[in-house]
DNA sequence: CTGAAAGCGCTTACAG
DNA sequence: CTGAAAGCGCTTACAG
């Protein structure tokens, strides 16, 4: 209860019971060999003091830090809210704490905070679909237990992706069997695995199932702003295209809202279905046709995977694992404005 | 290198330099004292061997953990993506890491939150517009610096608010003079601090500027389905309502979902106003007016303001900051629907 | 059941 | 400019 310096430690709170230092760790880590007394009347003094153990003495000894370091590549928008809200669901039931950070899509940044989470963090939870395999292998602190989310894997990583490639080939299925025919992919940022993987799936689509059409891409940046534009470029463009894929839900609202403004209806006069399922899409008018990813659900696997993983290093399950996606059918995308 | 066990020392790398580990800590730190070629030499072998300086250890003897927790009271939805995304952004040009951690709204979970993070941070931003002031009394660390956000503040602490029941009373004169006459209030969670002032902003404008008009709240949890509810409800029990204010956008959204399946035009048939200007805002259709809270900026302000009382401790500014907040007058009121 | 002591990996006066 | 040594606050064999 001083009034200013070092806060109350272990010695202080032994000190005044009138026993070892040792006997206040083992009674407040809830060891057997105490007794009853002893073990009351140090947790007593304890609270009175309002000891709290100091986190860094702990770790340097215990070699843990009850922290996960999540690495992203952005914090914006609904998306990564979602995430972050499902790995800190997981985290705080393990009893862990959560740091986050952001590499604002560089290369250069993963790097840098990937390293300098090293020693202070039990795992990593590394979501960089920009990265390529040798960053990660340069960066990667190799005694850090770590799960990739959403990144180009080569080595053998334990990750977790989403099925970007299934969910896309699936839309566009979709679409095709309402009778859409001239589909235009809104596509996410260049060298970004996601964005790849679900243009990958739009063109083996097409490919596949309307042999004639010709692949439609816009660029895109997984923005509102990024679909605004390119939802004004394609109707400029290509006024016959009769359905708009955007490769996320941000940039379908985007979409959705730049085809209002130049009065055309959705579905009426252009299907638009997106990718994510973010919580916002069924609150959309229409509400939004899309892919769903369980965001929340995945960060929260994520982070059960890794601590599962950083508890029993033995059982550690390297595996690859990819998480289905589910086509959710709204509105957004009823045939020929009939639905 | 090694395949397994402790990672590299700053004895090994002193050891492999050929000097004292103290010269290794200062060659790594940048002091003075060390030649030229003595601290080359320590610097080509500690990136030699990926040397990362153990933070614990260093925390330990430093007495700074480079980290800074973020208590709040959700991570659901824009608004704390967005205020998250200002912190880090403020964090990382500090050189400080992020800890984030949700309370769901509990007073218990922010208690226990505050308390865990005790040693393991440098300063504290706490928003937790549950929380009464014997909460924060009792549990933050009277020795790490703290900035409170949105909370309801008695003591002497630095703080940063949101203008809240200002933006709401402007709110409420701007749809007064744009000719409504029965404004609803979708209100936020009781007990909240932030709905309460905007509540209390809304009631005082009523009566200042309505004198017969009788206050219409209708309750909400700052939620998208409970603006859906509210505006139903609303659209239920008094379909004369002109107006609806929604406490904040999520549930504007929700409202605006709720009017559009109603078969209601806004604004034409019901203005629809919010309070924040989440990114989305300006993305419905019709955009929104609202509340302008700049949440990035709350964030990035509250963090700068926090990381200049740690470096300053002297300059320590405990203030009571306000952020203004701005209308923004978008589409979804204009008045009488001729806008 | 309990205590004295070593040690985790750093930094920093203190000498030289 | 450099090193030996103390010490940050804990935990945990090791004795007793």
């Amino acid at each position: 209860m001083s009034a200013r310096g070092s806060s109350v430690t272990i010695k202080d709170v032994a000190r005044r019971a009138g026993v070892s230092v040792a006997s206040v760790s083992r009674a407040l880590n809830g060891h057997e060999s105490v007794t009853p007394e002893t073990r009351q009347r140090i947790l007593g003094i304890a609270r009175e003091l309002r000891y709290m153990p100091h986190g860094a003495a702990r770790s340097l000894i215990t070699r843990r830090t009850q922290t996960i370091g999540a690495v992203l590549p952005d914090l914006y928008g609904e998306f990564f809210s979602e995430l972050i809200r499902g790995m800190d669901l997981a985290a705080r039931r393990g009893g862990l704490h959560l740091l986050v950070s952001s590499s604002h899509g560089s290369a250069d940044e993963t790097a840098h905070a990937l390293r300098a989470l090293q020693g202070r963090v039990d795992g990593l939870l590394v979501m960089s679909p920009h990265a390529d395999a040798g960053l990660l292998a340069d960066n990667l602190p190799a005694l850090v237990p770590t799960m990739l989310m959403n990144t180009r894997v080569d080595g053998d990583y334990a990750s977790l992706n989403v099925d970007n490639y299934a969910g896309a080939y699936a839309m566009v299925g979709h679409l095709v069997a309402r009778g859409f025919r001239r589909i235009a992919l809104v596509a996410g940022p260049a060298q970004n695995f996601d964005a790849e993987e679900r243009r990958r799936g739009y063109e083996q689509a097409l490919r596949d199932l309307l042999p004639d059409a010709v692949p439609f891409v816009v660029d895109g940046d997984f923005t509102e702003a990024a679909g605004d534009r390119a939802a004004r470029a394609i109707r400029e463009s290509a006024p016959d295209v009769d359905a708009i894929f955007a490769a996320n839900d941000a940039m379908a609202v985007g979409c959705l809202f730049a085809l209002n403004e130049l009065g055309l209806r959705v579905p009426r006069d252009v299907a638009l279905v997106g990718f994510d399922d973010i919580p916002m899409a069924r609150y959309t008018t229409p509400p939004l046709t899309t892919v769903r990813v369980r965001i929340a659900d995945l960060g929260e696997r994520a982070m059960a995977r890794l601590i599962a993983r950083i508890e029993q290093p033995d059982h550690a399950d390297a595996g690859a694992e990819v998480l289905a996606c589910e086509l959710v059918v709204r509105q957004s995308c009823a045939s020929d404005g009939t639905g």
